[in-house]
DNA sequence: ACCACTAATATTGTCGACAATATTGAAGAT
DNA sequence: ATCTTCAATATTGTCGACAATATTAGTGGT
């Protein structure tokens, strides 16, 4: 159940990826407040180990601090939310740049599984479009990871992507477009593939820009409402 | 001296924060270890709030840590030097591009202003190049503020910037791009001031580009020798 | 002289208690 | 009835001591 790896040696480690985990599934509510002797009973541990993890949950966004007062799951405007948008669009795009010229043809073949698979969730139709946004983020991941920039790797996979699985739940939205991505994706990889970094550059900026629009016409349904 | 604000009220924000200035000025030298115990006696507090000091440095990414071994400054590779450069590309152009949308009349004539007095550091030649660079990571500074982006402002303003900073002092280089980079800055806000957001994104970019190309040369200078 | 192993030391990790600050609730005044 | 003030309570911030782990020094063996 738990996708924290035992070797996290030190405590706070441990609990940062737990409670991580909670926040990014809903588990622990967007707004709710982080109460350090609840949790710490919780887990049965003392406070300051908590703490620490509570600072990690911080610096990483997830929670807000205030002094002597504590901290809370943050709550996603949509203002933020394409902020973030943005931030992807200029990232991602830069390394889909950097993968075309790095990438490892192992890794490409990789992508192209993910590929696969993200095809067949889709023409099966039981369409759980969770699985299917999940198999997105893979494909997202795969490629800043053959980015080899390790800046950028930290920077999407470790932290901004924690952020979009949260409001993927927090937002609840289905997105439709799975067979139109799933086309940018195969669009993407063949100019990876021939190592075209401006054209795969441009081409992921497009996807994620396409994918903001998207939401930006749902949300403004969602405010008609 | 210290550029520590007095109104951070927690002892954990205040120490992280003048020990952030004394990695990036150099005074605590790269690759050197952080000991708690030390720190702690010489800024007379406890070691609770050292460790949380050190874990938001990791944080950051200014010091690297080691489960019961401890922290050390970080040491910056050229491949590391020239990851953070591919990514201050691709993020100061997309804030670059929101100024262009987003910034107001004020905030553009404090960026003239910024430039003007670039401008006259360079002409008076008295050429501590320091002052220069310190002119020029303002100039950017006000452009990603000007974004209107939370999360770039954030991720740049906050995090990379400093990195930059302990760099120059680390690597030591003194650019002497001085006179170009300021026409390029020109072009920049010229294209911001007229709402031009795409051309605001490429010339911040190739403006980019053309520093980290001339670090580039510097590496592999200093590497021939 | 060099290596392996062990003991001594130093450093980090964890805990429980106390201090400082914020929040809550009740009492009193207008 | 509403607002203000102030005390009671709860929560966070800080500290010093102890436990666990890594590093170092020393000893013995080959």
């Amino acid at each position: 159940m738990s996708v924290c790896p035992d070797q996290l040696k030190t405590i706070p480690e441990r609990i940062f990826c737990q409670l991580r985990e909670a926040i990014v599934e809903g588990r622990i509510p967007a707004g709710s407040k982080i109460s350090e002797a609840d949790l710490a009973h919780t887990y049965g541990i003392s406070r300051g180990p908590l703490r620490e993890a509570i600072s990690q949950l911080a610096a990483v966004g997830l929670v807000e601090r205030r002094a002597n007062v504590g901290a809370r799951v943050i709550e996603l405007s949509s203002r933020q939310l394409l902020d973030i948008f943005h931030v992807r669009e200029a990232l991602e795009g830069m390394a889909a740049r950097q993968a075309a010229h790095n990438m490892a043809p192992e890794q490409i073949a990789e992508l192209r599984r993910t590929l696969e698979e993200h095809g067949r969730q889709i023409s099966e139709e039981a369409g759980n479009t969770y699985f299917q946004q999940s198999g997105d983020l893979d494909f997202h991941y795969t490629i800043v990871q053959g980015s080899g920039n390790q800046r950028l790797i930290k920077l999407l996979c470790h932290d901004l992507y924690y952020l979009v699985r949260l409001y993927r739940y927090q937002f609840g939205m289905r997105s439709k477009r799975g067979p139109a991505a799933l086309a940018e994706h195969r669009h993407i990889v063949d100019a990876i593939e021939r190592g075209d970094g401006e054209m795969a550059e441009l081409l992921m900026r497009a996807h994620i820009r396409a994918s903001r629009e998207n939401v930006e016409r749902m949300l403004a349904e969602k405010a008609a409402s």
